[in-house]
DNA sequence: CAATAAAATATCCATTTGTCTAATAATTCT
DNA sequence: AGAATTATTAGACAAATGGATATTTTATTG
């Protein structure tokens, strides 16, 4: 069997009812459905099942498929961007630059792992032009400042780093090193043929952050 | 209106008869497709069309939807290959492993540049454990040596490089790296965020496999 | 308390999907 | 030349999809 969905007779939810699934749930269940199986994969009613409620509910909230995808998308972004910027370590001037830069590297990677989804999307999308690239990339950007892009920018401009293009050692990390930890099970299956030293997760990190430091020194 | 097909009679094609659209062909335009609209999101009827033929043939060369996908991954697997060692730069022991490696890295990406679909793929179906991503996994390895791969192991064994776990500069390259040739529209749109001073492909393909060459070394 | 608004489900609808079958035309075999 | 085979299209089909509507229950308001 399937699972038993219990059915409850249509009508207004009673105050007392426990899990009125509140619109900031949905969207999680939401993000992750997309990020998992493809804006097309993904279906309304696989979505509203997750979170216990009817599909047409589901629309109703957010309009259309489009509206709950864009919905999630700003909340995955701005979940992602405020841990990014919180748990950012700051480190003083005085560290160096090479320093700073490793730490926001590692700040940056843990925070992907935590929330992998919007990477996902990135890699999802990023081969097409289309209107929902257009908006993750305007999201992703938009009044953001990403710790990790500064610290790029400001090696650049000093001539501390060999003049390679940003979006090298960026692409580098938010692809290459994301994929380390947002493309888990893909990974671990490469990983498994590669080598069998298994390494935990957070040397990984420290691992990927290094050697993007590293090579760009001058 | 949509695009005008022409009505075709139904029964088997004249020889004299233009374009019988070869499976070669076909498996061309559905990875196309499958790379860039997902699994769900490519449809045999679109996939057919784009090579002109039914749906039902297509469907029936190739027996199913998940046949179909299979022999394109299959058929795209031996190209990227294929193309990978016979471009293989071979430079002499005496070179020196930093020049191999670098060298092995350009032809890499510049591989994955004239086959970007299979990168595709492995993103989107990383985030997810799957019989297709075990299918991806399984073809990339079977039976076939990544110079990339091999040099890798080569420095790690000597010592010549820092004892990173070999998945980390892998992952860097194939999907940071991979994501400047192979994510094209989602690279032009952040690298126009990013900084405005546009690099040609082949730049930017030499500033990665430097990044990852210099990070590496002990 | 009655009337109205709000929030939810059930259900319907047109469209699209993958797959299967029947029909049809060209080739190959005997 | 006729029979069998092969390669193709057209069309049927059930299942699934996104969306819209009708209906039911509860909360709010006057």
């Amino acid at each position: 069997m399937t699972t038993e969905t219990v059915k409850r007779r249509p009508g207004r939810p009673s105050q007392s009812e426990q899990s009125p699934v509140d619109d900031e749930a949905c969207l999680d269940r939401a993000l992750e459905a997309f990020a998992e199986r493809g804006y097309e994969g993904a279906s309304l009613r696989e979505i509203a099942t997750a979170c216990g409620i009817s599909h047409g509910l589901l629309n109703a909230r957010f309009g259309s498929k489009q509206g709950l995808w864009t919905a999630a998308v700003e909340q995955g972004m701005d979940r992602l961007h405020h841990r990014m910027v919180t748990l950012q370590t700051r480190l003083p001037k005085s560290a160096g630059l090479d320093q700073r830069l490793h730490a926001a590297c590692v700040d940056f990677l843990e925070t992907l792992a935590a929330y992998p989804a919007i990477i996902q999307l990135m890699n999802i999308e990023g081969s097409r032009n289309s209107a929902r690239l257009d908006y993750i990339v305007e999201t992703f950007f938009r009044n953001r400042e990403w710790p990790v892009a500064s610290l790029l920018e400001e090696g650049r401009d000093s001539g501390l780093f060999r003049p390679v293009h940003i979006a090298v050692p960026f692409t580098l990390l938010a692809h290459g090193a994301g994929a380390l930890v947002a493309l888990r099970p893909l990974v671990e299956a490469v990983d498994e043929r590669l080598s069998n030293e298994p390494e935990a997760q957070s040397r990984l990190i420290t691992s990927a952050a290094d050697l993007i430091v590293r090579g760009l020194r001058a």
